[in-house]
DNA sequence: TAAGGTTCTGTTTTT
DNA sequence: CAGAACCTTA
């Protein structure tokens, strides 16, 4: 026991020790937040205040999950380890699926649902709008999805939504056929889970009660990811209100909340203080992780943001060394000076993989690693297809998913022509309308049918049953084995000039299949429950999309955006990029919210840094295709001067105004903006500036000059003011001085 | 039906 | 620029 709490620092140790009740943990970036949730477990066991059988552990990924649960058992005796399979630990999705699982019948689900991914939840959404005959340019897949994802987020079925224009009526009719088309192939998307389960515990009072009864401590992790929905299930859980409340004990960081845009709402910490009358919120503040210059550039950057929970990082390390800041004239420029920078780090003995190369977005990497590349430094990206979602196993888990659900309209149209077998959108067509008719799924509607396509139709549903017949008792990684032949997939792989790649995934699946026997620790010889196990691990393949695809073991660099980098630390962290418009992005610079989480973003990027942070941007950079000219980004700016080495002479041109916030240059297409414009155009003349340039105005202050048009006394100049907005000037007529 | 050409459109991402 | 989505042709 003594060990359990030895070394905790006062704070840690008054949090893990909390006498039962609720409580909020806001923990800072490396503040120790998952020893923290461990240890709190580990001492609510080890002095028999809880059964393991009475633990709830949410997370919000499954690696967060697994960590949580191989950190719990190396600190339990061995003994407990046996015991803590009583406990309930995942996501709130995995948790969700077990919960639906148990009590499918009271949910209104067949045993075998299946899950959707968002993927398969897009396709879905373009299937059904195909079948109503629904113009998808007025109602684009991505916005019905988002929109339906939203309402359900919110709790709302479709009879709840308020609608009170046309669109929107239309959206909700939508929603409805969406749902019925999900209930007629017994699927269930992600924020479907949730809330079927949510309602399964509303309405089902001695489901619900037996639950409540049985989780007296219920842990949740990244509390500041929560969507409204999350935070309603765990109030019903815990049975808020009354004075038989589970213990919900909440560990979170409202400055690291960065996944507004998909649903999060930080605005749960604050209600769970007030509604479960939290009395005491616990700061962890010490960091163990930085040295004093960064943190002290973290808090000041974050102290930009109005209405925080309030929370100041401080070390007990020294200042160490300090900001590195570095502008470049151009993407390329920017991308040589970090490989030189990390040649000179590994020269001097730093591990690359101890070396991180941050951007706020995806499409920055290239450069980044074509300057790697051509260096010969070995550099891994985080962020590509992972394993589920590529496309080959994609099909192979269709042939798996007809198996356990031949209503699976989503997996009958993915592999019902792939292999090609001459079942075209003309037979797709016919088959689609009579399942119409028949208020069927396709795979029901094939007998239907009658012609050439009904043939093969039949052909391909003769298929699907000798899958199921010849599956029926094998054990789950031969049954996976048996429908890659049966099917066609490995022939059609072997035979594809650059299958080779794709036949070693498919046989990767074996193994993961054997794998999830394995973990899942049921008997793989429990040969009637074929087929239950299969859906089991089609659910795991839905929730579980595997690691990001990138090769792990050697030494290497690591480049990711600054969303992936949320909880992991590196010696150096080089964050590139700086630039109004990219980071903060331009999609969110115009209103406060929308830059308080970039702002938030910038705090997570720059506490992923133990000892070195390297910040950079560039004069001009290539983005789709056209040359940008940006002003440096206002978060540098928030860094006191003091923390700072300039590596390149300070730059007055590229500084983002002071005056004031908003102003940024936003390129459209077809419209007036061509920053496309060469940089400089040697037969123009335009009084000695050219396009790149600084220029400072009587009236708008200091611009870049970002395109040019004309020459002599009719050219013109287009001007980022940044504050003041982006202008056309007659070069003619504004006051213009170089800056 | 499938290959090959053209147009379009570009954050962040887990479940 | 580059990938996806769409459209045309053999």
């Amino acid at each position: 026991m003594s060990d359990l709490l030895a070394n905790l620092n006062p704070e840690q140790l008054q949090a893990v020790t909390l006498p039962p009740q609720h409580a909020l943990v806001l923990a800072g970036a490396g503040s120790g937040k998952t020893r923290v949730l461990t240890t709190r477990i580990a001492w609510l066991v080890q002095t028999g205040q809880v059964d393991p059988q009475g633990v709830l552990a949410v997370t919000f990924t499954n690696k967060a999950a697994k960590e949580l649960l191989a950190r719990l058992s190396a600190m339990l005796p061995l003994s407990f380890n046996r015991s803590a399979r009583g406990m309930w630990i995942g996501t709130f999705h995995g948790l969700c699926n077990r919960l639906l699982r148990a009590h499918h019948r009271d949910a209104g689900l067949p045993q075998l649902f299946q899950i959707l991914d968002s993927g398969d939840q897009l396709a879905a959404i373009k299937r059904l709008l195909k079948a109503l005959n629904v113009d998808d340019e007025k109602f684009p897949p991505r916005e019905l999805q988002h929109f339906i994802n939203g309402q359900k987020e919110a709790g709302l079925r479709p009879h709840a939504v308020e609608a009170w224009d046309d669109y929107t009526r239309r959206r909700v009719e939508l929603y409805i056929e969406y749902e019925s088309q999900c209930q007629r192939e017994s699927v269930v998307d992600f924020a479907e889970l949730l809330l079927r389960t949510y309602e399964l515990l509303e309405r089902n009072e001695p489901i619900r009660k037996h639950y409540q009864q049985r989780f007296r401590h219920i842990l949740v992790d990244e509390f500041q990811d929560t969507n409204r929905l999350q935070y309603r299930w765990l109030k019903l859980l815990a049975d808020a209100g009354r004075d038989s409340a589970a213990n919900l004990f909440c560990v979170g960081d409202d400055d690291q909340s960065i996944y507004r845009f998909r649903g999060a709402d930080v605005g749960n910490m604050r209600d769970f203080e007030r509604e479960f009358h939290v009395a005491n919120v616990i700061r962890l503040e010490q960091n163990y992780r930085s040295h004093g210059n960064i943190l002290d550039a973290a808090n000041a950057i974050i102290g930009h943001n109005a209405g925080r929970l309030g929370k100041n990082l401080w070390t007990e390390r020294g200042a160490g060394e300090p900001i590195r800041v570095f502008e470049a004239c151009g993407d390329l420029d920017e991308a040589r000076w970090i490989v030189d920078e990390i040649q000179s780090l590994v020269r001097d003995g730093m591990s690359r993989s101890a070396i991180a190369l941050l951007y706020r977005s995806n499409a920055q990497s290239r450069v980044l690693e074509h300057q790697l590349f051509s260096s010969g430094i070995s550099y891994r990206v985080y962020g590509g297809l992972r394993f589920f979602e590529r496309q080959e196993i994609k099909h192979a888990l269709a042939y798996l998913r007809l198996i356990a659900n031949p209503d699976d309209d989503t997996a009958f149209s993915r592999v019902v022509n792939f292999p090609t077998r001459g079942i075209g959108a003309r037979s797709i067509e016919a088959l689609q309308d009579a399942a119409r008719t028949w208020n069927s799924s396709l795979y029901a509607a094939v007998p239907h049918l009658a012609g050439k396509p009904g043939t093969v139709l039949a052909q391909f549903v003769r298929l699907v049953e000798d899958l199921r017949r010849d599956t029926a008792k094998l054990p789950l990684p031969e049954l996976v084995d048996h429908v890659l032949d049966a099917s066609g997939l490995r022939n059609h792989f072997r035979n594809e000039k650059e299958g080779q790649e794709r036949l070693e995934n498919l046989d990767e699946l074996i193994n993961a299949a054997a794998n999830f026997v394995a973990e899942a620790g049921v008997q793989a010889d429990a040969q009637d429950m074929a087929h239950a196990l299969l859906a089991d691990f089609l659910a795991h393949a839905s929730l579980e999309a595997g690691e990001h695809q990138a090769d792990a073991g050697s030494d290497a660099v690591q480049l990711m955006t600054v969303h992936s980098s949320k909880g992991l630390e590196f010696d150096a962290v080089f964050l590139s990029g700086l630039e109004e418009g990219l980071f903060p992005h331009e999609n969110s610079i115009l209103e406060t919210e929308g830059l308080e989480e970039e702002r938030r973003l910038m705090y997570v990027a720059v506490t992923r840094a133990r000892q070195r942070l390297y910040l950079s941007f560039a004069q001009s950079r290539m983005l789709h295709g056209q040359t940008r000219y940006n002003l440096r980004s206002r978060f540098l700016e928030e860094i006191p001067e003091e923390l700072t080495k300039w590596l390149s002479p300070p730059n007055p041109r590229t500084s983002a105004v002071r005056s004031g916030f908003g102003g940024y240059y936003q390129p459209s297409r077809g419209g007036a903006a061509k920053a496309a414009e060469p940089p400089v155009s040697r037969s123009r003349d335009l009084g000695g500036l050219r396009v790149g340039q600084l220029v400072t105005h009587a009236k708008f202050g200091q611009g870049v000059i970002v395109a040019a048009e004309g020459s002599g006394s009719d050219a013109r100049l287009q001007i980022n003011f940044g504050a003041a907005g982006v202008k056309w000037l007659m070069l003619a007529v504004a006051k213009l001085d170089p800056a």
